[in-house]
DNA sequence: TGAAGCAAACTAACATGTTAGCACAACAGT
DNA sequence: ACTGTTGTGCTAACATGTTAGTTTGCTTCA
């Protein structure tokens, strides 16, 4: 069963060589295109690539340093498998760093900044009455970068990324609800509204509530599908 | 002036090689054995630790990614400089985890957990006594890895310490100032009560105001070392 | 039948050879 | 003197050779 995965071609990516192979080998395991738990085999990217085992041996590490892989000392590299207590943690770094982004964001912005934001979520509810949920679903990342890059800090955004890579690829399991976005596009607005009269607490609040959304999601999930599961570690 | 910086002998640390270059590196990076801005000659490391340039390449990828060096492309690699907006972010980035354990820590305690914070403040109390202010520094910095540990997130607290480094770095350029000990220990009692009793918001704006003022000793240093901080990018 | 031992095949980790881009100094032409 | 050019020596990035530890599965012996 050594299904051969197809991975998107270097030249979509840019940087060193080593970059793109880790940007491809990412989205592809984000995109569960790699099943967790199964091994990767460095020739077969070797051959895929055409590029030499340095590049990807330091793709791998970088991987390995997101937990998107596990890398045994002599033995294989595996992409990792869902952890309901690493799902957790993701979620928990990410309302950590969202909630401070938010609660700056609102006592610092500008109405330049403030104006981007109502821009964004006027542009939601047009996809939304054009039942365009992918379009409603990149603005909405959008939005949260757009708050996060408002703070001025760069590092921000990479880190909240990388903590919730875990969660954002355990959700490609989840069917959406009829009717989330609505109710995701009416808890952006709260959030909005708040930055608008620079409520901090209340920001801070309503990003809250929307955060904590996404994760009940997921929670339900290790019963669905408890092969892609480490078992909560249970002695031997 | 290739001044040879004395490099922790490997055996100090575990690990694969590439590992414990990169522990022994960032040790003398952060206790600024290394000058900001000073290139990093990979043959004297080579030569020092007796390796190849597999694992210094390993360590010094990792260094970059956490913001310790700048990898010039077919260039060089340089002890990243100071930078005030990086520091801001890197105080930013601790609060808002820091506070987040907090928080958390305070909803959840166990008695137990409770009993550990109490004995590590009296600890501390000691050690002011005696006035050991190395062992001082090292109980507090106990005390904030307790807290996080009692989250039950085993990433939080690399990405606490990674965010924290570059302050961290900076902080060992500031004298300590009389009586500073004291009134740091008097905020870790705040926010080991507010833990007692249980009251999350004040556990917040505890730790808030106990991190605050570590970053307020940081800020007055750009005047007294101009030449160890990157100029803030004013146009060319 | 089952367990213990052994060897072959695979892997990550490490070592080393090669390539190509950049910086800086010496030099030539004006 | 000043500018433009060339070449030398440095580097990171990439390719490839080597080593040593792990897994797997076959075989042998109880």
């Amino acid at each position: 069963m050594s299904s051969i995965v197809e991975l998107t071609h270097l030249e979509r990516y840019t940087g060193s060589l080593a970059e793109r192979v880790y940007q491809s080998l990412k989205a592809a395991i984000v995109q569960l295109k790699y099943q967790p738990g199964e091994a990767l085999k460095k020739q077969d990217i070797i051959d895929q690539f055409g590029v030499s085992r340095s590049p990807v041996a330091d793709a791998l590490s970088r991987l390995a340093s997101d937990g998107l892989v596990d890398i045994v000392p002599q033995s294989g590299t595996y992409v990792s498998r869902f952890s309901l207590s690493e799902i957790r943690e993701g979620a928990f770094l990410r309302e950590a760093l969202e909630l401070a982004a938010v609660e700056r964001v609102a006592q610092t912005r500008t109405d330049e900044q403030l104006k981007q934001l109502q821009r964004n979520i006027r542009f939601q509810a047009l996809l939304l009455e054009d039942g365009d949920f992918q379009g409603f679903h990149r603005a909405d990342e959008d939005m949260h970068a757009l708050i996060q890059s408002f703070t001025g800090f760069r590092r921000l955004r990479l880190l909240t990324e990388t903590s919730w890579v875990q969660v954002n690829r355990a959700r490609q399991l989840v069917l959406p609800t009829p009717g989330r976005a609505q109710e995701s596009h009416r808890e952006h607005q709260d959030i909005v509204s708040a930055i608008a009269v620079q409520d901090a607490e209340e920001a801070r609040l309503a990003m809250r509530r929307h955060v904590r959304k996404l994760v009940a999601f997921v929670e339900t999930l290790e019963a669905q599908h408890p092969e892609l599961f480490t078992p909560e570690r249970s002695p031997t």
